[in-house]
DNA sequence: TCCTTATATGCGGATAAACGAATATATATT
DNA sequence: AATATATATTCGTTTATCCGCATATAAGGA
């Protein structure tokens, strides 16, 4: 694949997808989503955050087809679309991990 | 894993991966790199951007431990620590591409 | 219809991140 | 020491993003 190709798919994904990650709220509603379905008030709470911070976060999450809704009553329930994100997380988790028994290890050994 | 035990590993999770990821630039780099290691001109000359810019991505991702380098005379080598950030990215890539698919047959079949 | 609950959004302000030009630093060569 | 090459950093500016308050919208119940 050439660079420009590959160049117009990495806009894509950064527009779609990482660009979504690029934050601390939303990736802790992804991991709250992974283990239930939530509603918005659910994922305020757990997270001691204002509802309208969180509204705004699903929206980046909506709009980029990671998150689905299904409206109850008054109530909007949200989940995960494609728990690949999920894996796609924590695959970085095991990268930061494994970096960080590395320092612990270098911190150790150097006596 | 309790919520406040997740929220520190998650900010350490952004601090550290995800916002690396959180721009364009950063991630073709990446993938420059997953190609072959390259000194900083070559990245600059492919992307066909200027070498301040790509220098001051290039501190971001070492900041991280994402690239490491080898300095060989005047010029530094930069390459890939952990391959399992490419196959970060490309997981969201596969989500991505399924949702372009969707997306496509959506419209196919509106007929 | 009026009120309540739940969620979404408009707004202004604050913060952070990106940019390229210019300059500084580091290494190698003469 | 002087010069050349490669990379890193400083600077001021621009652009994007986050925040919470206040308000708007949407659905259900009295």
């Amino acid at each position: 694949m050439d660079v420009k190709s590959l160049e117009l798919e990495v806009n894509l994904l950064h527009e779609r997808v990482c660009s979504a990650l690029s934050d601390t709220t939303r990736i802790m509603i992804l991991y709250l989503l992974a283990e239930r379905d939530m509603f918005v008030n659910e994922i305020a709470d757990e997270l001691d955050a204002p509802q309208s911070t969180i509204s705004r976060h699903l929206k980046v999450l909506r709009e980029r087809n990671l998150v689905s809704t299904e409206r109850q009553g008054t109530a909007v329930l949200y989940s995960i679309v494609d728990r690949r994100i999920i894996q796609s997380l924590d695959l970085m988790r095991a990268i930061l991990n494994d970096q960080i028994r590395a320092d612990a290890e270098i911190t150790r050994t150097r006596s």
